[in-house]
RNA sequence: GCCGAGGUGGCGAAACGGCAGACGCGGCGGACUUAAAAUCCGCUGCCCGCAAGGGCGUGUGGGUUCAAAUCCCACCCUCGGCACCA
């Protein structure tokens, strides 16, 4: 709750507008209660299951993690490396909506990274599973079913290799093969994520002492495990072809198994490959398939294998379930009941929310400290009504913020989560901006809930944000400035000494939105000394008659019209620029406007008419940038309170023209002359004058004109022979 | 390795087929000051030239075009993502 206010009072510091009436607190009751509402929604429709399963377990954050919760092989949170761990845990079915979820047509703009990034997460792989033979063993299972992306290869394949964590581990493996294997299984385990990840390691396996026989040619094949399979992808089992895979080819020459080329490379004589060859080329040593393309191949032998019933095509998913139980105390408890009678029963509706107990015992015992709390824990089945014990772990924080925008569209709802006409009204997002780093994460998510949420009749859209901004990091000192992560570099004492509108424009100003910047002290002096002149400007009142230069009417219009003009030219530039997100820009576009008018007033030639407006215009640009001084300046003009209120202003496109313009004159695409002429200068006209230069004559040099290029309003270009 | 973004003055950056370097920082010179800070004014891509003017310049090499930072091809480098994914 401290942090709550602190982090509210941070924001406020910085100027924005936010609808504070709106604001929701995941931590507490009234908005948790709908994560386990939403939870039970989820069980009912059979998206939320649980399951035993190798999952990653954070060592310091003692709990598991979803797989988009680990980076280069380390907690998201605390960059501890990540193990893995053998647990009972909740799950989300999002890989049920895999191919919707690669489906990006009903986005209206998103930047590509992101979708390259989620694409690759979910990585849907088209290729075909195949059942090896193992019945001649005896054991329940008959087949050992492996995927593949190559089926063109399988005459190939001279070894089998499980991942360590794959069940059929033991049960392959021979009495005598049996201690070796299970040292080797128990050193996979102890190793972090980072260290199986490196893919120069050399390779490493244990033969278990058993064999599985290839469907395609009867051939019997050994079996190993090694750690470059890994266990949660696919079938957990590879096809070693050391011919047309590199890695296979690396594990076979460390063992001394063979390697037989069934895809003839080109110009190929029959010899040893000193790498494997994964192009395409004729199949061979492959049976009734030699000679056969391996293309044709591969579609061919899909069919065999199906007819054979030796197996199917097969599609594959990188992206596993979300696995959403913690266990951690924050968080919200999972609304589930375990009952010796009736198994796992869902708390019922009208009983929610389970509270989080405010008295629980932190322990490092890699479980729920809410496990131990026994007035938590102890409860009654809502089935049978004899004592039960609760679910101790709390839900993934992503839950949260998954559904997060559908309650601030109606935050003090009591009896629902949401209110449909308001959701109706209101969504989806138009805009959302977020960092890259929640592209497999927060952003994916978002969109799993949106679609699940559909299907079960709750909101009638697919899509929860249309488009997306990915805002960019500012660098400060080496390290990401955040307000978050307790950094070196706040901008806060920034705030306190030139105020929030000069951090604001500052940060706008360092460059584009989207990638961030480096964080400068001497720029930002420069904005803080702008917004001083601005200020200065602003309140200097309408500049007096200058009783030198030259004073007659007709300048005295030419530059009022002048200041005008910029001013709609800058109205123009500014809105555009704020609508693309480009800020700095905008500001560019302020800071030569106030030039603009520094030089006006100083020449003393426009009327007070024209200034007033010109200020006015100036301080309703500058409002979203600098509201604090915008809305200062505003009123010590004497404008009525608040800037905030009005609208941008429009600008007059016809009051945006110029009288004249810079003619660029060329010789053979090279700028040899600038000409001022009036705006509405003809083509014949402005090729006369271009010929007509002293300087372009010059570099004519008596050379026959061979073209005369015209660019309206812009440039003429003279071409020689 | 694969995918994405990007390489422009001393620096942050504009421009995205038509005047490269807007705007700001820094630097240099000047004004004010006993002095400094602050402020204000002027200059500031590099090279030749007293000047007028000229040459060279947007990672490298080619190409398209009257005209390329901008479009096309190849390559180099930096950053971000993915990566023993069968």
């Amino acid at each position: 709750m401290d942090n709550i206010t602190r982090m509210r009072k941070q924001l406020r510091s910085m100027g924005p507008i936010y609808d504070w009436q709106r604001e929701t607190i995941c931590c507490e009751p009234e908005y948790y209660r709908w994560n386990q509402w939403l939870f039970l929604q989820f069980y009912r429709a059979g998206l939320a299951y649980r399951t035993r399963a190798p999952v990653v377990w954070c060592p310091s954050c003692q709990t598991v993690l979803a797989n988009e919760q680990v980076v280069d092989g380390a907690c998201e949170r605390c960059d501890t490396p990540v193990t893995r761990r053998e647990m009972e845990q909740w799950f989300l079915r999002i890989t049920r909506y895999a191919d919707e979820l690669l489906d990006f047509s009903g986005l209206v703009d998103w930047p590509e990274k992101i979708l390259v990034m989620q694409r690759n997460w979910i990585g849907r792989s088209a290729g075909a599973e195949v059942h090896f033979d193992i019945s001649h063993l005896g054991l329940a299972e008959r087949t050992l079913p492996v995927f593949t992306t190559r089926l063109d290869t399988i005459y190939g394949v001279t070894f089998m290799v499980l991942a360590p964590e794959h069940p059929l581990v033991p049960k392959l493996t021979t009495p005598e093969r049996r201690r070796e294997v299970e040292a080797y299984v128990e050193e996979a385990r102890r190793k972090s994520d980072i260290e199986r990840l490196s893919t120069e390691r050399e390779k490493t396996g244990v033969w278990l002492g058993s064999y599985c026989v290839n469907p395609l040619n009867g051939e019997k094949v050994p079996i190993f495990t090694a750690d470059y399979a890994v266990a949660w992808y696919a079938t957990g089992a590879v096809m070693g072809v050391p011919a047309h895979d590199q890695r296979d080819f690396e594990f076979a020459h460390k063992f001394g198994l063979p390697v037989r080329v069934v895809i003839a490379p080109p110009g190929w004589s029959g010899g040893e490959l000193s790498e494997a060859y994964v192009g395409d080329g004729s199949m061979v040593n492959s049976g009734p398939f030699n000679g056969v393309p391996n293309r044709e191949g591969m579609a061919r032998l899909a069919d065999y294998i199906q007819q054979q019933g030796a197996g199917k095509s097969a599609l594959v998913y990188r992206m596993r379930d979300w696995l959403i139980s913690r266990q951690r105390y924050w968080g919200t408890p999972i609304p589930m009941v375990y009952c010796d009678a009736c198994g796992v029963v869902p708390v019922r509706d009208q009983d929610l929310p389970v509270l989080l107990p405010p008295d629980a015992e932190f322990k490092p015992t890699g479980e729920s400290p809410l496990k131990y709390h026994q007035g938590f824990l102890q409860t009654t089945c809502p089935q049978c009504g004899r004592p039960a014990r609760r679910e101790s772990d709390t839900m993934d924080t992503f839950f949260d913020s998954s559904w997060y925008f559908l309650r601030y569209t109606s935050p003090r709802e009591q009896a629902r989560p949401w209110d449909p006409s308001m959701v109706q009204k209101r969504l989806p997002v138009d805009k959302y901006t977020g960092g890259a780093e929640h592209a497999v994460m927060h952003l994916l998510y978002a969109r799993f809930f949106t679609k699940a949420l559909r299907d079960m009749g709750l909101v009638f859209y697919s899509e929860p944000f249309l488009r997306l901004f990915n805002q960019g990091v500012v660098i400060a000192a080496g390290a990401k400035m955040s307000k978050s992560r307790g950094n070196v570099v706040t901008p806060d004492p920034y705030v306190e000494h030139l105020g929030a509108d000069v951090v604001r424009c500052y940060l706008m100003f360092v460059g584009p939105w989207d990638r961030g910047g480096e964080w400068s002290d001497t720029g930002i002096n420069g904005i803080a000394r702008w917004l001083n002149r601005v200020w200065d400007l602003m309140l200097r009142g309408a500049p007096v008659p200058t009783t030198s230069g030259p004073r007659d009417g007709a300048a005295d219009a030419e530059a009022t019209r002048t200041l005008g003009r910029r001013v709609h030219q800058t109205l123009r530039r500014v809105y555009q620029d704020l609508d693309k997100f480009k800020f700095n820009t905008a500001i560019a576009a302020l800071m030569e406007l106030s030039n603009t008018l520094q030089d006006a007033w100083e020449q003393g030639r426009v009327t007070a008419e024209a200034w007033n407006d010109a200020i006015e215009k100036f301080l309703l640009m500058m409002a979203p940038l600098a509201p604090h001084l915008a809305e200062e300046l505003w009123e010590r003009t004497g404008r009525p309170y608040s800037i905030h209120t009005l609208l941008y202003p429009k600008w007059d496109d016809a009051l945006t023209a110029e009288e004249q313009i810079t003619l660029v004159v060329q010789v053979n695409g090279r700028v040899r002359d600038r000409l001022q002429v009036p705006a509405g200068i003809g083509e014949e006209e402005a090729k006369r004058v271009a010929l007509e230069s002293a300087n372009v004559r010059r570099h004519l040099d008596n050379k026959q004109v061979a073209q005369v290029i015209y660019v309206a309003g812009r440039l003429v270009n003279v071409v020689t022979g």
